[in-house]
DNA sequence: CCCGCCGTTACCTATCGGGTATCGTACGAC
DNA sequence: GTCGTACGATACCCGATAGGTAACGGCGGG
C-alpha cells in the first residue's frame, strides 16, 4: 500500500465516479480502476460497489475513508514538521549559561523573545560555569553555552562568538576617600585594597585586569576573593575594598556602593556564545541570531553613568 | 512522497547506517540511498547528515521520524479498520422495529448479545410500524426492519426472513363462561365477542385469522379494535370480549385474563427481518444471524401453557 | 430495441525502483 | 606518512509497474 493508493481512493470516494476522479487526478480512468483494484486486493476486501451509474462505498470503504484521509494528513504533517524544524521554528535547545548572562539582561531578553515568537521551541536552561559548559558541550548534554572565558582549546572544536560587551568599571564604597571623584585613572588605584572575583571562574578577564595594573606599575593588593557578584558588591558596600565589576551590575544599585568608570582600564567582559563546530542546528542558529540582536541593543541601551 | 519513502527513512533512522538498513529492507544499499535522497528533495530539507562512520539525523530528521512512524501506523490502522468493517465487527446499524419485537424478547436478546460481543458496532433503534419501516428502508434511513407483515410488493426489492414464530393463542376474561376449558376449537368461538388488533398495523395476521374463521363457517363479531397489545389485553381483562394474541404476550400475565391455545387455528405471527435486496452490509448480516439464533431459542424456550 | 454512460479488460509505453560495479573519502593501523 | 577498510555516492543496466489508448460489456433511459 502506498500513499498514491490512498490519494486515488479518496478521490473516487469523494466523486463516487471513476471518470471524474481520474480527471481530478489528471490521469486516465483505466489506470485508476487498476490502482483501486490493487488497493482492494491489498486491504483484503472490496471498498467500492460498482453500479451501472457509478460506484458506492461498501461498509469497509466507508470505514476506510476517514482513516485514509487521516493517513494523508499525517503524511503532510510529517513533511511540514520537518520543514519547520529545518527552519528552526520548532525543536529543543539546551543552553548552559553563567549567571552573569542573566545579570546583563541578555539571556532574559532572548528567552522572552523566544516565548513570544517561537513558542514551539522548547528551551532547557542550565546554570553552569565555563568549565562545566565546555564538558557539557563535549558530551552533547547542551547545545549552546553562554560564558565569559572560553576554554583555551576552544578553537579546535568550538565556535565562539561574542554577543555582548560589558565594560569593566569600578565599584567603591560611598564613604571611600575617592568616592568624590567622577572618574579614575588606573594608576591612581595603586594603593587600594581590592576585592576580586574568584579567578578560576572567569580567568581571562581577571588576568587582563591584573596585566593592565602591572603595566601601570603596581600589583593590586587583593584583600578578599568572592565567588559571586552579589557577594563581591556587598563586600565593597561593607567597605572591605574596591572592586572591578561588569558595568551591567550597576543597575542593582547596592546600598553604600558608588560606581565609577576607569577609562584607561579599557578591559571588557565579553559574553560569548559557544557551540560545537559543525553543529548546524537551525534552532541554535536562531538563538545565536537573537543573542546577537539583543546583545547589540543592550550594549547601547545600558546607560553609561560616570 | 510515498509510504515506501517513510518505511525506508524509518529503517535508516533506526539503524543510522545505510548498509544495515538496506539489509533489513531486503534491498541493496544504492537504491536505498537514492530513495532517501528523493525523499529529502521532496520534503525540502536534508534529513540525515552523512558522516564517515554512518549517518546522523539532522534536526529536521529527528522531527520527521516520529511523524513518519505515526503515518505508517495510521496507514496500517486504516487497513485494519476496513477489514474489521468488512467482517462486520465495527460499523453502525439502524434498525426499525415493531414493539412486538421487544415483547417477544427477540430484540432485547440480540441487543444484549451485540453489546456484549460486538461493542464497537453502533446500533440505532427506531420504533415504527411496518409501513414506516418500508418507507425508511426505501429512503435508506434504516438498514433493517423487524415486522410482522411485510409490504405486499416486498419480493420486488426486499429480502424477508422470518426469524421468530409466535403462535396465536386466545385471551379470555377469567370469569368468562369458557375459561374453564383447557383448549378450544375455533368453531366453538363462533358466537363470541372479539377484540381485535387494528388491522392496518399487522394486516396479514388479522386476515389469516378472519379467513380461518370463515372456513369454520362464521365471521368473528368484532366489538372493539385496539391499537396496542397492552390495550387489547386490558380490554379482555375488563370482560369486553376475547382476543387472539401472540403467545409471547402471555408472559405478562395481565390481571383477570386467562390464556388458552386454539390448536386448530394454527395461525402464527411471524416476526420477520427485512432489508434491501442487494444490501451486503456485514453488520446487517451479523445482526440477522443473531436474530435467527435468538429467534430459534426463544421459539423453543417460551413455555406453551394452556 | 437501440443508444449512451461507465467501469473493465487488453495491450502498449515509459517511468522508475532495484540490482551490480565502481568510485571518493575519512579514519585507523602500521 | 601510507595503506587498508568501511562508509555512502555515482553510473549504468534491467525489469516491474504506473499510466496511456483502444476495445469490450452491462445496465438504464429514450
Amino acid at each position: 500500500m502506498e500513499l498514491r493508493h490512498l490519494r486515488y481512493f479518496v478521490a473516487v470516494a469523494e466523486e463516487l465516479h471513476f471518470g471524474r476522479a481520474a480527471a481530478r487526478l489528471h490521469i486516465a480512468q483505466p489506470p485508476l480502476s487498476r490502482q483501486i483494484r490493487d488497493l482492494e486486493r491489498e486491504v483484503g476486501t472490496p471498498l467500492f460497489e460498482r453500479t451501472p451509474r457509478g460506484v458506492d462505498l461498501t461498509p469497509a470503504g466507508s470505514a476506510f475513508l476517514p482513516e485514509a484521509r487521516l493517513t494523508l494528513a499525517q503524511a503532510e504533517r510529517a513533511q511540514r514538521t520537518a520543514l519547520r524544524a529545518a527552519k528552526g521554528e520548532t525543536g529543543r535547545l539546551r543552553v548552559g549559561f553563567v549567571d552573569a548572562a542573566t545579570h546583563s539582561g541578555v539571556l532574559p531578553n532572548v528567552l522572552s523573545f523566544f516565548r513570544m515568537h517561537l513558542p514551539s521551541i522548547g528551551l532547557s536552561l542550565f546554570e553552569m560555569d565555563a568549565r562545566q559548559q565546555a564538558e557539557a558541550l563535549r558530551d552533547g548534554r547542551i547545545d549552546l553555552g553562554l560564558l565569559h572565558s572560553p576554554p583555551l582549546d576552544a578553537d579546535r572544536w568550538l565556535r565562539v562568538e561574542a554577543v555582548f560587551t560589558d565594560p569593566v568599571i569600578l565599584a567603591v564604597p560611598e564613604d571611600h576617600r575617592l568616592a568624590g571623584r567622577a572618574r579614575f585613572t588606573l594608576s591612581s588605584l595603586a594603593e587600594e585594597s581590592f576585592v576580586l572575583f574568584q579567578r578560576d571562574v572567569a580567568p581571562s578577564t581577571s588576568d587582563d585586569i591584573i596585566a593592565r595594573c602591572r603595566t601601570e606599575g603596581f600589583s593590586p593588593r587583593v584583600v578578599q576573593e568572592a565567588a559571586g557578584w552579589n557577594t563581591l558588591v556587598s563586600l565593597v558596600g561593607a567597605g572591605v575594598g574596591v572592586a572591578f565589576i561588569p558595568r551591567s551590575l550597576q543597575q542593582y544599585q547596592q546600598q553604600g556602593v558608588a560606581y565609577r568608570s576607569v577609562p584607561d582600564l579599557s578591559v571588557d567582559m565579553e559574553l560569548s556564545a559557544v557551540w560545537k563546530r559543525g553543529d548546524r542546528s537551525p534552532v541554535r542558529e536562531r538563538f545565536v541570531t537573537a543573542l546577537r540582536a539583543v546583545g547589540r541593543t543592550r550594549s547601547r541601551v545600558v546607560p553609561s553613568k560616570g
